[in-house]
RNA sequence: GGCCCCUUCGUCUAGCGGUCUAGGACUCCGGCCUUUCACGCCGGCAACACGGGUUCGAGUCCCGUAGGGGUCACCA
């Protein structure tokens, strides 16, 4: 039988970052053995909007390069791959359980329901549905509709024995069935529920393996019992542990970005991809700039294989060494035996180490085509680009090395893109180094001087040209270098100040060395 | 609270009875490199939740305890 997977979302408009491990889990154990990922849109509660609010979820896919074989925008053959628009399967299924006495229409309203509910609670007891208002046949079903009550259908669950979920993470777990309840599976306008669409849906796309997250095992039980009752076979289950909170064992949510802000690294990790939105004119709101929504690194420039790399190893791992996985070497070593049990919490430092020694590995011209867009949407490159700017900027990201960790991190080098009257100084930087520098502004003159006389430009000879000036003049390399970097560049720290010069050319370096002279010292 | 799950350095983890004075990675702390920053290099701190068994021998098996978490919907 081939393997079948799925991830099937419900379209809240974002994707989750432990969504995001759900699916690449359910993606790699699928494609590594040359079996199928099927995508399923879980909206049997959604009303309108599922397109604006599913979007994202196929953007975040996408860009992560988990491929679905059969879903949304692809098709398949087993379609539609929305619930909403497999209600006629759904009441087949219903029909069917109705008919083989496994389910059956009930007439509570829900504050009956409650009241028997708390009514156990009260005496301290598990709470068991009396079945007062389930209807045995047609004549009852009738007698309560001409009493004005709506009927809903329910599953008759057992009520004694005890079932075996064999998990393919936690091995076998035991249930008894007298806990479990005598869940609702369609609304009285004919809706159905979760629980029976899923079962209903995972046996008609043929899903051999049913992979998804741990908050799911307590459910397992009845939705064995309708693939038992509906005569389906019964796929294999995975129940994986969530991903937690930094620094707790609490399920990672959205909502709780204050919180976590709390948190060093967390907050790190916000501020630093919110220094990059407000250059490009984003919202840095919670509720669409989070790193708890997979989009926050696409905005910030993350490599889709470092988010994978990284998500990969929480809660999975190969043995005691291997850290780093291409695309292919996840797929072929994947495997649920070596998912671990335990939760794991999220670490945005190691995150960011993986994205690191990802970006590093990179050749300058792919990350110049990655940093340009940056550039272009913050206003500081045109596009299309002029044609003089692919060199300028494959320099700077030569120059720049590892200091660009995202790609939204050349944005820190924009005074490289500025008119040279218009580069803004470091307040605190123009003080000490210039302002309240004791001879900066002599040795800066002096040298800019020197400078202005030198026909070589590249960095080999600038570099020649300053050294020998510090020697000629006796002075310390430090005397010069932070006033002329921060005459280049405004800023106190920066690549390699003969880089620096270089990139910038003669022309501009002296104008920008003129245009610091001509600032008032007070 | 009931049911279910989980428990090795701060974090992610290796470990499937002796090779564990517990290994790797991230973080952190020192140091080196150095024109700043970043990188890099060297070194360091740091864990088997607890208590009973089983066994010649337990991080590894069993049972308890404690702690943590999930779930108890006409949500998914």
């Amino acid at each position: 039988m081939p393997i079948r997977t799925r991830f099937a979302p419900s379209p809240t408009g974002y994707l989750h970052i432990g969504g995001v491990r759900t699916a690449l889990f359910n993606w790699l154990f699928a494609k590594g053995q040359g079996g199928q990922f099927i995508l399923r849109v879980d909206d049997t509660d959604q009303q309108r909007n599922v397109e604006a609010a599913l979007a994202p979820i196929l953007e975040g896919l996408r860009w992560l390069g988990l491929d679905w074989d059969e879903g949304p925008e692809v098709g398949g053959d087993f379609g539609p791959y929305f619930q909403s628009q497999r209600g006629a399967q759904y009441q087949a299924a219903v029909d069917a359980l109705l008919a083989c006495g496994a389910a059956y229409r009930d007439f509570a309203r829900p504050e009956e329901i409650q009241a028997e509910r708390e009514q156990a609670q009260e005496a301290g007891q598990q709470f068991t549905y009396s079945r007062k208002w389930m209807a045995a046949d047609a004549a009852a079903a009738a007698a309560f509709e001409a009493a004005g009550r709506s009927g809903v259908v329910r599953l008759k669950m057992p009520r004694t024995g005890e079932l075996v979920l064999q998990d393919l993470v936690r091995g076998p777990v035991r249930f008894a069935w007298a806990r479990e309840q005598d869940h609702v599976i369609q609304r009285a306008d004919g809706s159905c529920l979760y629980h029976l669409a899923t079962v209903v849906d995972d046996h008609a796309m043929q899903i051999s393996h049913v992979v998804r997250a741990e908050e799911h095992l307590s459910n397992t039980p009845r939705q064995m019992f309708i693939y038992q009752q509906l005569g389906y076979p019964l796929p294999q289950f995975a129940h994986l542990p969530y991903v937690a909170e930094p620094g707790s064992k609490h399920k990672l949510s959205k909502r709780k970005l204050a919180k976590y802000l709390k948190h060093r690294d967390f907050s790190r990790l916000k501020r630093h991809g919110d220094n990059i939105a407000a250059r490009l004119g984003l919202s840095v709101e919670a509720e669409v700039f989070n790193p708890v929504i997979v989009d926050f690194y696409e905005q910030v420039g993350y490599l889709p294989t470092a988010v994978l790399n990284y998500l990969l190893l929480l809660g999975w791992s190969l043995d005691d060494a291997t850290e780093e996985f291409t695309r292919e070497q996840m797929r072929q070593h994947f495997s649920l035996d070596r998912v671990n049990k335990a939760p794991a919490s999220f670490d945005p430092q190691k995150l960011l180490a993986f994205q690191e020694r990802a970006f590093q590995q990179l050749p300058v011209k792919q990350k110049t085509a990655l940093v340009l867009p940056y550039l272009q949407r913050a206003g500081l490159v045109c596009d299309p680009p002029p044609c003089a700017t692919a060199p300028y900027l494959s320099q700077i990201v030569t120059a720049a090395g590892d200091r660009l960790k995202v790609a939204g991190d050349i944005l820190d080098y924009e005074d490289f893109f500025v008119p040279d009257e218009q580069l803004a100084y470091d307040e605190k930087t123009l003080a000490k180094r210039f302002q309240n520098a004791a001879g900066a502004r002599e040795i800066l003159t002096d040298f800019r001087q020197e400078l202005g006389a030198t026909t070589s430009f590249d960095a080999d000879a600038v570099e020649v040209v300053l050294k020998s000036f510090v020697q000629r003049q006796g002075i310390q390399m430090g005397q010069i270098v932070h006033v002329l970097r921060l005459a280049l560049t405004g800023k106190a720290v920066g690549f390699g100040i003969f880089e620096t010069l270089a990139i910038l050319g003669k022309t501009r370096s002296l104008a920008r060395m003129d245009r610091l002279l001509a600032q008032e010292c007070d």
